[in-house]
RNA sequence: CGCGCCUUUUUCA
């Protein structure tokens, strides 16, 4: 499935039920899983009326995975739905899904009701985790307030929640997006004081924020140091580099990188 | 106790 080999996944599934191995409750979630990644939304849901048939009972996983989706398809009604009903199929919503429910109502715009599930989670006992935080950090940080981002920042902290690197990456790209390069740079030097190691994505980050600020040496001197602190480009950086070599106006270095790229062994995508 | 899994961050469109 995460090679991608999506007949082959569904054949071995198809040889094993022949073969009398019923699938379990795993099984079934990793198919629906692989379907859903692969874009057969119609075949993961009929995969999962097929379980319920079979006596197989869901789990919270099983939800968690089509909610995650239902989501990214903006169906909300449908993911609202599921999640009431849930419970009555004997899963217990956790902290993944209400992290997931709330991504999916954000992506749809539907921030209202997204802040009003964090609230409730905060009442009960599924309490919020870094990546509930991050969650909503990065909805702020692309509604352009930063403001709200920075406070969210300090209450996890004063929560318990402690910031990781996609927490400090996410706050960055707000701040940049808003174009408060001082404030993200404070933080990218606060994230190593606190001992959270940039990656890769921070690095892609400022490079990005550089190459659109017509900033293309600085851009790529970040390019040369990221490799010195331990973190490979991948094909985004590069990405970043070249749109932005090729914005200043600078096609030649711009096809240099491409081919240093590739010298690398970075696949162009 | 340890590990893995589902959910969050970056480029271009």
């Amino acid at each position: 499935g995460k090679e991608g080999k999506i007949d082959e996944a569904l054949e071995l599934f198809e040889i094993m039920t022949a073969m009398g191995c019923l699938p379990n409750t795993s099984t079934y979630n990793t198919i629906i899983y692989v379907l859903l990644k692969a874009g057969r939304g119609d075949v993961a849901l009929s995969t999962f009326t097929r379980m319920m048939e079979e006596r197989c009972s869901p789990n919270t996983r099983t939800c968690n995975t089509l909610l995650a989706w239902l989501g990214n398809e903006r169906k909300t009604n449908e993911a609202l739905q599921l999640f009431e009903t849930m419970t009555a199929m004997g899963c217990q919503p956790n902290t993944v899904t209400y992290n997931t429910v709330i991504s999916g109502l954000l992506k749809a715009g539907r921030g209202h009701m997204a802040l009003s599930l964090f609230s409730r989670m905060m009442k009960k006992r599924y309490s919020p985790d870094t990546w509930t935080f991050n969650t909503l950090i990065a909805w702020f940080g692309k509604n352009g307030k930063t403001h709200e981002a920075l406070e969210l920042l300090e209450k996890m902290t004063s929560m318990g929640c402690l910031p990781d690197t996609v927490t400090f990456n996410t706050v960055i790209s707000g701040l940049l997006k808003a174009g408060q390069g001082n404030m993200a740079l404070s933080l990218f030097t606060q994230m190593m004081e606190k001992g959270c190691s940039p990656d890769t994505v921070t690095f892609n980050i400022l490079i990005a924020w550089l190459g659109k600020e017509g900033k293309t040496h600085e851009a790529l001197e970040l390019l040369q140091k990221m490799t010195t602190m331990g973190c490979l480009p991948d094909t985004v950086t590069y990405n970043s580099v070249i749109s932005g070599l090729l914005k200043a106006g600078q096609g030649r270095m711009a096809l240099s990188t491409f081919t240093r790229m590739m010298e690398e062994g970075c696949s162009p995508d």
